[in-house]
DNA sequence: TCGACTACTGACCGAACGGTCAGTAGTCTG
DNA sequence: CAGACTACTGACCGTTCGGTCAGTAGTCGA
């Protein structure tokens, strides 16, 4: 019986889970480490004898959003089969990861590169925006999207709707990831969709 | 022939531009008040001439930000008519706020509420938010839009898509107010029409 | 029971912050 | 050209920041 009493000593995950919420809720500038540490109910050098420093926690944060965020693109159902159904896969993986992740993407997206670490953040998640522009053009070049916009364009606006998510969701909620990415892929594909007319299927 | 040679004095308006500009750059919080005075070429201290503090700028930019959201839903196409199309001008109109004033709406949808004046800004917003939420419930009871979606939700899609452009619009870019709002408008309504079916115009 | 180790604390450090102040250079009025 | 006024500067203030450090309480294996 080892750790039998209360005290559960904490480790660096546990208290980077801390630091994100709280740099959720006040912005990662406004925060300092005092902050954290009567969040996590310690004292501020408790803190530092688990992690380097305030930087490495957001670091931290950057790299669990960027790297679920770029895993999403090489999964089986976003490199193979139609565009279409490629662009339909990867929005809605990116609605359930915000929702995963909402700590970690919401400081993602409000880094505005002041340091190297938030610069190559910023960096990353702009890969990721033109790998999704560049879905929205092979599924216009295969004729299942509309093509009277430009295909970047089109990206930025899906996922910056699907980013708005992190300004309003509450985890208290009733409404859940999966029913949020359907209505967002709903929207954002309808959004997109060919003009239900004749011409659709005679073009090619 | 009075200001003749070089001397222009700054007023507290273009000292506000500088600003607002800064903070849309590094955030407000990363911004210090030596970030300000060096982006405006002046001293610490002139700034003190003419503002009274950090803080006031920020209200400046947020009241900037907000009367002329709430502006745009006094207007007459926002009050009269259809809701679908009060919903479609009120969309392509925070469009071309958005674009307007780029540094003042940026540095609103970042205020996370860290002192009174970005509190009563956020409820401003939220405020905002509910007003479309019941447009759109207005044009689904209309029959002029699904209704499978909570109005509140598509609401806060709609608006997210259009608050987005603040993520990567830059001014010198060769894409006007006019068209970005008519992208925008396409999409969301797009997203948002009934089924393209043959029962549409039938049920009423 | 002892020494080693881990998790932690309170007191403290230099730097940077928002803000102030005494003074000055230039200009406009009479 | 005197006096008042506006726009501004450099030096400075108290506070808060991120971060450090010497020490301590509790827990472990031997």
């Amino acid at each position: 019986m080892p750790r039998s009493t209360i005290r559960v000593p904490y480790d660096v995950d546990t208290l980077t889970d801390v630091a994100l919420s709280v740099f959720r809720d006040r912005g990662y500038d406004a925060t300092s480490m005092e902050h954290l540490a009567s969040a996590a109910g310690i004292s501020k050098a408790a803190f530092y004898h688990h992690i380097g420093g305030k930087e490495e926690l957001l670091s931290r944060g950057l790299d669990r959003a960027l790297s679920a965020l770029s895993s999403v693109l090489t999964e089986a159902e976003a490199t193979t089969g139609p565009a279409v159904d490629r662009l339909r896969f990867v929005l809605g993986r990116v609605v359930t990861l915000v929702h995963k992740l909402l700590p970690e993407v919401t400081v993602l997206l409000r880094t505005r590169g002041n340091s190297n670490a938030e610069r190559a953040a910023v960096s990353q998640r702009r890969a990721f925006d033109r790998s999704v522009g560049a879905l929205v053009a092979s599924a216009q070049q295969q004729g299942d999207i509309r093509s009277d916009i430009d295909p970047q364009l089109a990206a930025r606006l899906v996922i910056g709707m699907a980013n708005s998510v992190t300004e309003w969701y509450r985890p208290k909620g009733r409404l859940g990831a999966e029913q949020l990415a359907e209505h967002i892929v709903t929207m954002a594909l309808k959004g997109l969709a060919v003009p239900p007319l004749v011409e659709a299927n005679l073009t090619a």
